[in-house]
DNA sequence: TAAAATATGTGAAAGTATTCACAACGCTAT
DNA sequence: ATAGCGTTGTGAATACTTTCACATATTTTA
């Protein structure tokens, strides 16, 4: 397979939306020109992506909804269950636990940790914390896939170097700040901060700039 | 002042952060290489992209640390303080509300609202929750200049649309949903769920593909 | 004061991503 | 059957972004 660029990751996660989508609203087929008007696109757009995994659509018709949506699920990882652990049960942390989106999607919160004694040992939301301290551990044990980071940026690189070490290298930090991992390891930083310096910008630069 | 692209923004506020931590760190000065080393990137990149807002640097010595980073916070609008509303009160509005980094970058919560009469009236975090049918009076009452959407998917674009005619065109959604405005509103949404998709792409994809 | 070292700022080159444009194909109607 | 329409799939063209490479400026050393 060549290399997929980021972006087009992110366009398959909109097709994949707007597919659920169209399914409810029982379209059997949609063409790439109705894809793109829904996610802000251009019709080519929508076509190139497509066609670096295959060509799935029928000249004069379109694409067949449902199956376009299997395989965009398969190409993203989501025709499976993932296994999940949360570190940091505050106020991020609990938000995240209870969201029904995550399991429904198939990412699975298996084990929570946290290094608060007045939590640990607690249900929360059906799942009993663990200590940290027993991090590397269980999140072999329970041969977790995925870390969501959700402790203050002053744990973050310590738990980050914990994890890495016990063999998970796909990480969803929320800890504001530049983590450190080796190669093979898949870090993403979701940052609300930067979001809203976005839209600081925008606003500070209305009229200054072309086009945001 | 030319268009400036989506990534040169978010580099700023990388660069913002580094600059940060390079004050704390008692730095008088600092070159494109140490910046870029710090954030990944290539001392290209960074004068390439503080180029496009003038030249700040010293040949021979570098950036003053200081100075860059009242420029850059000047750049994205951090040297002021921005009125902040947030609608929808849940798990992940009220983790919001309690963020202090917020204020400390200026963006501070004046009001936030909710259609739950067990909230309204209600004290939160110390800001009194109000009712939502207010919603476009209390926007303008406060001169509200960004609004935070924590509402349920299926409330969002109701809510948008109140929001946009009481003249507020700056909006943060957590929503997972495709919102419609007018093109002279700036709305940046925060899919949590797709950026869990993008490391479960990577995870299958691990050996398929070049790089990630 | 001059030479050496360092590091910026920026056109030009290289590399990516997006859009164009059209041949190829399959459906529909007659 | 066949004409006509609609829509894909994809090379080629265009647009955008990043990196290169170097002239230029400043500091440091001697
Ligand atoms: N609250 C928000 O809205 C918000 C917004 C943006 C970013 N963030 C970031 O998300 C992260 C979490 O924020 P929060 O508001 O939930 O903070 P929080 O203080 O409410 O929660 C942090 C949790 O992590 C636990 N913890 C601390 N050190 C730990 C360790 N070494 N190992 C395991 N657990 C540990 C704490 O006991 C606590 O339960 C922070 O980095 C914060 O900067 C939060
Ligand atoms: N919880 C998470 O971790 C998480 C993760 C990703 C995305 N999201 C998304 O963020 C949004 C909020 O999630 P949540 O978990 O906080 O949900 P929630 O149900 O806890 O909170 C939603 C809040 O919005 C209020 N509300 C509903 N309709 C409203 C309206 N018309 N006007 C004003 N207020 C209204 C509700 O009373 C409630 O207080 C949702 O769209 C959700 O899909 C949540």
């Amino acid at each position: 397979m060549r290399k997929i660029s980021e972006s087009t990751i992110h366009r398959l996660s909109l097709y994949y939306r707007t597919l659920v989508s169209l399914q409810r609203e029982r379209y059997i087929t949609v063409s790439s020109r109705e894809l793109a008007k829904r996610d802000k696109l251009t019709p080519a757009q929508v076509r190139k992506d497509l066609s670096f995994f295959g060509s799935f659509g029928t000249r004069g018709l379109g694409y067949p909804v449902n199956e376009l949506k299997d395989k965009i699920a398969s190409i993203l990882g989501l025709n499976r269950t993932w296994n999940v652990a949360l570190v940091g049960v505050g106020n991020v942390g609990s938000a995240l636990v209870s969201y029904k989106e995550f399991p429904r999607q198939g990412f699975v919160i298996k084990k929570i940790f946290d290094n608060d004694q007045r939590k640990i040992g607690k249900n929360h939301k059906g799942i009993l914390v663990s200590d940290v301290r027993n991090l590397a551990k269980e999140l072999k044990e329970d041969r977790i896939e995925i870390v969501v980071l959700a402790v203050p940026a002053s744990a973050a690189q310590s738990v980050v170097d914990e994890v890495v070490s016990a063999g998970v290298h796909t990480i969803l930090n929320f800890a504001p700040t530049n983590l450190k991992v080796p190669d093979n390891v898949v870090l993403r930083t979701v940052n609300m901060a930067m979001e809203l310096e976005h839209l600081s910008f925008a606003l500070s630069n209305r009229g200054k700039i072309k086009e945001l």
